[in-house]
DNA sequence: ATCACTAGCGAAAACGTTTGCGTGTTGACA
DNA sequence: TGTCAACACGCAAACGTTTTCGCTAGTGAT
């Protein structure tokens, strides 16, 4: 088991000084010809790697991107992920990722263990908890001390910094147009508690949509769940609320779900209840997901992106990362969603 | 914005030696209890913390783990993450992730990028144009240069190390036995080219159960899929591949898929030919997805506990770095799979 | 023979820690 | 008053780099 070579042991084998080791590897021109041949064939033969931590402490940057999101076993965030690996590795950089699991303190703990040094900026999305208790310190002081933050998806105004975000509300907008627009007459939605602001952006988007069609809102269409309910395998009660939202409403013909997988179970509800989709009633969701695609009837859907928002992402960082001058600009970007029409609307 | 501070930092403040401000905040009993808590005041107040990276090059290790997957937009290896994460960030390490996209150059330098010192040893699970190639001549350098691998799911015999992975063909056989034992005579198999080893150990588990039930296998009941035909797009020709195989074989009724996506798509196929799941074929599918969950009928599926695989692999991975002792005894873990029941069987 | 210049190399500092050891200052005790 | 331990602190090395500066020996010109 031969360990990882040094400068300096490649030094004393070839009896030259550890500078002339580095600078003949470098290609320095005040190494002859001759040495730098030497050394480069030593290197080579016992595969000289320089150590990245040495270069880390030396440069002061260490090349490598903390990722805080609040789940990794997500369709969506995966997608975010590789594209923040694609244009990471692209430029030079590591990523290195951290789970808030929705928790505050595993958010701030998480930031903590990696603003000591181990990365040069920050790509994150904000756990629910640190929504709910609008508790933003920690986001502050990292940007205090001049380490870069770009927020993706789920932000808040109040943070000074770069910041990657779909429409929410228009891309409901659409999707509820889209509904109303195919003859639907009583449209629901979906959605979570307010605080979750993409939640309520999106609920703005549907009634924005109805406010166009001069229809007004009618509050036993709109179903705000408990996101606490929806744990994996809660689902039962999930499943009983819209329910009851069919049960009362019998003349619903159409419906809007903030994700995916509400969607996909109200579907399922609608199946069971005896009607057809798309007939008696239409269904679209809000998701990157796997589940909308091989749904049956498969779910029209909005788009997010998710893997572009994450090169976008990444790019406003490292670009940040690496400006020379100081101007500070702070730039929000909207990425475009897009409808995916399938078996579940007209 | 203020910087981070450094001890000299303090120390220059304090007019007291560098030693000094690093022992008082040690707790060190050289130091006085005056100047100790003079030292913690200030560093406190500047919110002091030691730098990662100068620490990583002193003790020589990074408490940083590599991990390199084919892919993370995927169920199961994000669910391993998880698991990885889970336990790495208990013990104090973080979580460092490759994504390898199932190329073997990418494999390679991903690796290359982190065995320069960023981290103290690998999880990973091979890319299948490695598994194709046969060249692990980079898993074998970094073991030589004293770097630990932990390999999951997808590993690979002549590579000595530990190995977390699932008794795929047991977990196969398990399946397989269930649908011969709910009555079917004549069960397909949807598996992939046999080069991706857990493909291969699944069929292998499919020809037992066979065996067991005195069945001899019909190479026309099993339909080897060229991995290729199925990136994320290319799905109309999988559909037709598995056409194909219901039409000439009129009489299956039941489908052991080795992965959730085969089964759900022959599900879809099955039903459009107008059979019913499961009164008229039964299928059962292999993974630990969302897909299987919300899939109308809901699909009985080999589960694989992907997070336990994580926390085994992160355990073993970590207990090896932290060993004092140089007895290097590797371990291959078996993780129990499970077959979940749902309505795709009778 | 003297000088200036250059090619080729080495010494040392710096990045931020930790830690073994040396040293100076006390106070107590003989 | 002299000796000695205990106490409190600083020095310096080490981790592995890169880079600035300086040194030496050799070259060519005068």
């Amino acid at each position: 088991m031969k360990k990882k070579i040094t400068l300096k042991q490649i030094a004393r084998e070839l009896d030259v000084s550890i500078s002339t080791v580095s600078k003949a590897l470098r290609d320095s021109v005040e190494i002859s010809e001759d040495t730098r041949q030497k050394v480069k064939a030593f290197a080579k033969l016992y595969n000289y790697r320089p150590n990245n931590i040495a270069l880390s402490l030396k440069n002061r940057k260490t090349k490598t991107i903390g990722v805080i999101i609040p789940e990794i076993v997500h369709h969506f965030f995966s997608k975010v992920i590789r594209g923040i690996e694609l244009v990471a590795n692209k430029r030079g950089y590591n990523v290195i990722v951290g789970l808030s699991n929705e928790s505050f303190d595993k958010e701030v703990i998480n930031m903590q263990m990696l603003a000591n040094g181990s990365i040069d900026g920050f790509i994150l999305s904000i756990s629910k908890e640190t929504l709910q208790q609008q508790d933003y310190h920690h986001f502050k002081e990292t940007i205090n001390q001049g380490m870069p933050i770009v927020m993706f998806d789920r932000i808040v105004n109040e943070i000074d910094c770069d910041k990657v975000i779909i429409d929410d509300s228009k891309g409901s907008k659409n999707a509820v147009t889209k509904l109303l627009s195919n003859g639907c007459k009583n449209v629901a939605i979906i959605t979570t508690k307010d605080y979750v602001s993409v939640g309520k952006l999106r609920t703005q988007g549907y009634l924005d949509a109805l406010e166009d069609f001069k229809m007004s809102p009618e509050t036993d269409l709109i179903l705000k769940v408990d996101d606490e309910l929806v744990s994996e395998d809660h689902l039962e009660s999930l499943e009983r609320e819209i329910e009851g939202l069919f049960k009362r409403n019998k003349a619903i013909d159409g419906v809007f779900a903030v994700n995916e997988l509400y969607a996909i179970i109200a579907m399922k509800v609608a199946r069971n209840l005896g009607m057809r989709i798309p007939e008696d009633i239409q269904f679209i969701g809000f998701t990157d997901g796997v589940l909308s695609k091989h749904a049956t009837p498969s779910l029209t859907t909005v788009s997010q992106h998710g893997q572009q928002m994450g090169e976008k992402a990444a790019e406003l960082l490292i670009n940040n990362l690496e400006r020379e001058d100081e101007e500070e600009h702070y730039k929000t970007i909207v990425i475009e969603t897009e409808l995916i029409e399938r078996n579940s609307t007209k």
